[in-house]
DNA sequence: ATGAAATAATAAGCAGGCTTATAATGAGCG
DNA sequence: CGCTCATTATAAGCCTGCTTATTATTTCAT
């Protein structure tokens, strides 16, 4: 069966018990980020936004003037998910849509100066819901989950290019 | 400001930088999350299946005749989104509602006969997706991650009790 | 015993993500 | 030039999850 080869999955073959643990991370995975973001967005809920909104701003505060392919690529999100938040955001007046002039079909994105004070807010309840997130968490282990999960998510967006 | 019973957020304070890093925590998880979830269903769409009905039969393999809303809280998931995910599987025939003769207004869920190849076809797919997401960790370091997050998604699920 | 409060499942309707398909524009090559 | 192919944004429609509200039943306190 070699098992040899098997690397990550290399508890395998031992028992299912073993397996189980293994399976337990995209479970755990998926349930801590549902979990985060039901937190998150019902702190938000009050001043009509949300953790995918946030998101996006975040983003766009350390880098605006991208195209929406672009930013969609930076946030790991499909074209078309990242176009609808922005016809929200746009609606809300907290961004704006450049048509850039060497190319008619995109459109550069950038903030208006409505979006400081959302931000400042929006930021405020992150940092609430990743405190108690992070409860009891040392700051080593912050960067240690920080630095796993960036791999994982590189070994996945890796993947995606690959597929083409 | 009170710099030191901050804790986790202990690197604020000193500068920005510090602070936009620990936020990558929330961010990375989000689209790790996210990333994983897409390259399953893209593996189970062709079998008209996905992760989130994989999600259910899998608990279900280890514990059924719970009610609901308990299968609901062992998910971390809202009784009502469940009750979507049973029909789903109740329809396709890999699962069963079966009513308790103590409470008239409950049912017990037990997987049926057919859910038996469904499962061994996911949890294939699952080790696939698992096994490029996981690519380069060491066992510790898989470990390493199921126990952070499993921290992390119980100090949420303990905010929501307390919220009530 | 009975009426009020809790609990189980569900319905209605919204938000956010994705796939697939389309229209407009740009780029490259004959 | 002109034709094909790639790319940008968007539309349509699905899946999954949530909040809030409803109905049926149970529990419990009086």
């Amino acid at each position: 069966m070699s098992a040899l080869k098997k690397g990550v999955l290399g508890m395998s073959g031992k028992d299912t018990q073993g397996e189980d643990i293994a399976t337990g991370v995209s479970l755990e995975l998926h349930s801590a980020a549902r979990l985060l973001r039901r937190n998150f967005d019902r702190r938000a809920r009050g001043h009509s936004l949300s953790g995918s909104r946030w998101q996006v701003l975040w983003h766009l505060v350390r880098q605006q003037g991208q195209k929406q392919a672009e930013l969609a690529e930076c946030l790991d999100m499909a074209p078309i998910s990242l176009a609808r938040q922005l016809d929200n955001l746009q609606r809300e007046g907290l961004v704006e849509r450049r048509p850039d002039p060497q190319d008619r079909r995109c459109f550069r994105i950038y903030l208006t100066g409505q979006a400081e004070p959302a931000m400042a807010l929006l930021d405020g309840l992150e940092k609430e819901t990743r405190a108690q997130a992070l409860d009891g968490f040392s700051p080593e282990e912050v960067i240690q989950l920080q630095t796993l999960l960036e791999r994982l998510r590189k070994n996945l967006t890796r993947e995606e290019i690959e597929f083409d």
